[in-house]
Parts: C-alpha cells; sequence; structure tokens
DNA sequence: CGATTTTGACCAGCGC
DNA sequence: GCGCTGGTCAAAATCG
C-alpha cells in the first residue's frame, strides 16, 4: 500500500457489503490530526486498491528528506500552513491506487515522498491534479466539499485510468499508479 | 515497553 | 420499530 508520508494508525476493519475484502479504517497518528483515510480493494480488480481519504493533515508530512537545501530553510519551524483558503477543512479525496502487479514494491511511496515537502495533504493532492501523469487522475469527493469540485469529473474522460469505469458510482476518484510515476 | 495491529462489540444512520 | 450496514471504540495480541 502505497505511503504518502504520514503516518497512519489503523483502528478497525469491516467487511464490506458486495465486496469480497474488507475495508480498512486508519487514523493520522498525529494526536492534533483528524485525517482519516479509508483502504479497500476493488471488487472488479483486486490489484486496485481503493484510498478515501477524509479531513486534512494539520501538520506536515513526515520528512522523507531530512534535509532539503531550498535555501529558504523554511520548511520545519513552520509548523502550520495558514489556510486561508478552501473554507472546508473537511474534505475528502478519493483516489484508487494500482499497485503494479509484481513489483508494487518500493517505489510505492515515492510519488508521496517526492511530495512530501509540500506538507499538507490538500497541498500535496493539488500537485497530482496540477501535474496529470497519463494513467493519474484524481478528483477531491466528499462531504466538504461540492461535488462540482470533482478534479476527475466525468471519470470517463478525464479520468484516463482504464479502469475508470469501475469506479464510476462515486462522482469523485482518484487514481495513481505506480507506473505512471516513473518519472521519479 | 511503547506503538501498532487485530478483532469483536457497540452505536448511529437508513430503508422497509 | 426492526434489521442491516458502515464507522468507531477498546481490549488483547503482536511487533520492533
Amino acid at each position: 500500500m502505497a505511503d504518502d508520508g504520514y503516518k497512519w494508525r489503523k483502528y478497525g476493519q469491516k467487511s464490506i457489503k458486495n465486496s469480497p475484502y474488507p475495508r480498512s479504517y486508519y487514523k493520522c497518528t498525529n494526536p492534533r490530526c483528524s485525517a482519516k483515510k479509508q483502504v479497500e480493494r476493488s471488487r472488479d480488480e483486486e490489484d486496485i486498491i481503493i484510498i478515501t481519504y477524509e479531513g486534512l493533515h494539520l501538520h506536515f508530512a513526515y520528512p522523507f528528506f531530512p534535509a532539503i537545501p531550498d535555501g529558504g530553510g523554511d520548511n520545519p519551524p513552520t509548523p502550520k500552513r495558514p489556510r486561508t483558503t478552501s473554507p472546508g477543512t473537511e474534505s475528502g479525496e478519493r483516489f484508487r491506487e494500482e499497485p503494479r502487479p509484481g513489483n508494487g514494491g518500493d517505489s510505492d511511496g515515492l510519488f508521496f515522498m517526492n511530495a512530501a515537502p509540500q506538507g499538507l495533504l490538500e497541498d500535496l493532492v493539488p500537485f497530482v491534479v496540477r501535474n496529470p501523469a497519463p494513467l493519474l487522475s484524481s478528483s477531491y469527493a466528499g462531504d466538504g466539499v461540492s461535488n462540482n469540485n470533482s478534479l476527475c469529473s466525468n471519470s470517463s474522460s478525464s479520468c484516463s485510468s482504464h479502469r475508470s469505469s469501475s469506479v464510476t458510482s462515486s462522482p469523485s476518484c482518484f487514481s495513481w499508479s505506480p507506473e505512471s510515476l516513473s518519472f521519479l
């Protein structure tokens, strides 16, 4: 499973109706952070893992790059980035992860490792959206934001994932494939 | 020994 | 009101 730069603690697992695979529930280990995520395996294609994020991280991602010579040196000391926009602090985005069959492994986290210096999850995801890789698509979902905010609106079209149809039931999805992250 | 995972129980929302 | 389903809690087990 993908490491997105944050530490998660599993707090539950439930078998879901119409799905042969259980859904796992994770909370961010940071006590001041209410971010959650749900991880389930796609019913149609077991290679696809559906990760649903809920809430926003109130802290930076865990530093995969301990020392980033950005010159400014402004990364660690600023604990929280002021969120001037996005009135809904509660948002969720949904993305599907397609582990490379037979490979998976180490490269899963590389993408988020690279994005980790950006810190907050809401900063991280738009980064993905603004730089859509061919097999990359994403969108926000959830209660906090309007459905029209779906960055991957019409998963049938803009979502280039070849399995996009499998999750069209959800108005939003955020899928990425480690293969598409080969630019790292 | 602390952190994390596992797992059954509990609770709330929803449809009938 | 009842049952089903999904989400969360919390104690026990496991791991490093």
